[in-house]
DNA sequence: GCTTTTTACTAAACTGGTTTCGTTTTTCCC
DNA sequence: GGGAAAAACGAAACCAGTTTAGTAAAAAGC
């Protein structure tokens, strides 16, 4: 069959021990025999067999993500490919292979669970930590195997990367405190979500300070009809000046109900939203957003994971700041380039 | 450490022989002993090695995708997630992994292959074909290695899905003919990729036999300010009344030239795309486009896959229907909701 | 009732590496 | 030049399964 490490030691006259240190690069071979042995690698196009490898070293060289998604429409947003592009980089930087898990239901984080950890064919895991089951979560916390979590849970205190949810929400809203907007509603994502609850947070800090009512949360779920139906309630029982959507999964549903509506924007209606689209800027008119750093996430979270594998020193927990990116929605003359805000003070 | 197959057949009081073949689901097992072993296995949530396993059977339970990409704007594609997330679940409901490598480069894709492949780290591979390295591809064919690939090779005459390229460029030329278009322009990706080759002829067989002229075709990269250049160029030169951009890579760059130059769509220009989007309908206007089945796409890779993997018969080639969604950036008065086009004659 | 076949199972070889331990050889140092 | 330390290597155990060959017991056949 293939050639094996056995083959590469008899041609070179020497153990298969000594053919495994030269591979790892670990000392204990003389000059002479690893350049030799190096040369029959090369000339025969050796690769160990990674089974074999993982087997006797325990280390399989590959890290494992689990991606929950729910609606149909998260394979549009940004996110996740971003993040996995990121991932799969970052990670084979360090000659890492990214296993790979979608996740629809808890039944298939569980067998997802089952088969890629307990099998041991990941050396550490990094799961969107919304949806992930709670249970696997504990299991993994009491057998000490590293994970990162991408965004923050609430349940659970362990090591996670996310962008600054509260900072976000807190200075957008503000930039539309300082546009002249008096009653702002925030059409928000499940209320369960640790991302929703802190950018509904960031929200009501700011709407406080500026002596507005807080109140105007209205929670939806990730699909499409639904953000459509609750945009529709919004508009129609007490519309506000501005519409903060906080998050991707929602604009399309917001569109659909503005246009059924005619509602102009940013005329009658200021429109704004966390997640930043490379459409926005194209849409009519484009839309004003909080810019997260998707691949700076991805790549935080498993330079974390890799620092927990080696059980290196790292800090518990990494956020990243966001930006955020004027366009027309929220203004009544729409520039035609882009305008990033100056910091809120 | 972990519970092993040796502790569960001490527990059982047989061989480990006798566990293996409970958990393969292998013949020559008493009624009763097998299910005191799976009653064991059941509560000592025992879960074999995956690299062991690998290592003895020689499966890996692993399929790889390779996925090239190019722009950065790939991401903000629904083509390639659509089609990861078809592929993982597919996999997924036969208990099949994913092991994902992105290749932003010929080294990539070389130290891709050599990692996933020669180490035996997937059982099969499916490869996006464009830009897949042809000397990798090669020795694949060479190796009898079971893969799919994911659109068509000019160069390598192997199994692969595809969308009807060909068919879906021309229907949409047709529309635009029918439409009373003359002047009709396609700007389309690099030449020498196969699916841009299939849309350009789609293009030019609608157009020869229209009787016009089937010569208007640019080519350009898919970097935005590449497309960018292109569109402003053809624009300002020879400017047609419908201009086809045959890949979503393309779009932005298509969309910022419009904007810059000022023009009118469909007004001034009528613009339709290949490979649609949730943002289409949202854009001002909406984008008419070829729909790609791009979900359904991945299902079938994975059963090609799966069918060679097991030396079953499958047909060399799956080619899948697309449709045309007409919308408004084709039509002077762009209807409130899209309609899929009859099919052409 | 005895032979033949089938079934259930064990023991051991095998997959292809890593790692430990021990031995030989070389280098270092006075 | 002789003893101690270090370096280079081999042999064998080990990782956790699968698979084959062989055996004992049970079932079938006549």
């Amino acid at each position: 069959m293939s050639i094996t490490i056995q083959d590469i030691a008899d041609l070179a006259k020497v153990s298969k021990g000594t053919v495994s240190r030269v591979i790892n690069g670990a000392p204990g071979v003389g000059a002479e025999t690893r350049k030799r042995i190096l040369k029959l690698i090369e000339e025969l196009d050796y690769q160990p067999n990674a089974s074999a490898q993982s087997l006797a070293s325990r280390r399989s060289y590959n890290i494992g993500v689990i991606i929950p998604h729910t609606g149909s429409y998260s394979m549009s947003t940004t996110y996740w490919p971003a993040l996995l592009t990121a991932i799969t980089e970052k990670a084979a930087s360090q000659d890492y292979n990214v296993l790979l898990s979608t996740a629809r239901s808890e039944q298939d984080v569980d067998s997802a669970y089952r088969s890629i950890l307990k099998g041991k064919r990941v050396d550490g895991l990094i799961v969107g930590a919304e949806q992930f089951g709670e249970k696997q979560l504990a299991e993994l916390l009491l057998k000490d195997f590293p994970f990162v979590m991408v965004g923050k849970s609430t349940t659970f205190s362990h090591y996670y990367v996310d962008v600054d949810n509260v900072g976000g929400a807190r200075r957008m809203t503000e930039y539309l405190v300082s546009l002249g907007h008096r009653k702002i509603t925030m059409l928000a994502g499940p209320e369960i979500l640790p991302s929703v609850q802190s950018r509904v947070r960031g929200f009501q800090e700011a709407m406080t300070k500026a002596q507005l009512d807080p109140g105007r949360v209205v929670y939806t779920s990730y699909q499409t009809a639904d953000a459509e139906k609750s945009t529709l309630q919004i508009l129609k029982e007490d519309p506000p000046t501005a519409l903060f959507v906080a998050a991707a999964d929602l604009v399309l549903g917001v569109l659909e109900a503005a246009r059924k509506l005619k509602i102009k924007i940013p005329d009658q209606l200021a429109l704004v939203t966390f997640d930043d689209h490379p459409f926005y800027p194209y849409l009519s008119p484009s839309i004003t957003a909080v810019k997260q750093p998707i691949y700076e996430l991805g790549r935080a979270a498993v330079e974390m994971l890799f620092a927990l594998m080696g059980k290196k020193e790292t800090a518990k927990q990494k956020i990243l700041p966001v930006e955020i990116i004027v366009r027309g929605s929220s203004q009544p003359d729409p520039p035609l380039v882009a305008q990033p805000l100056p910091t809120s003070g």
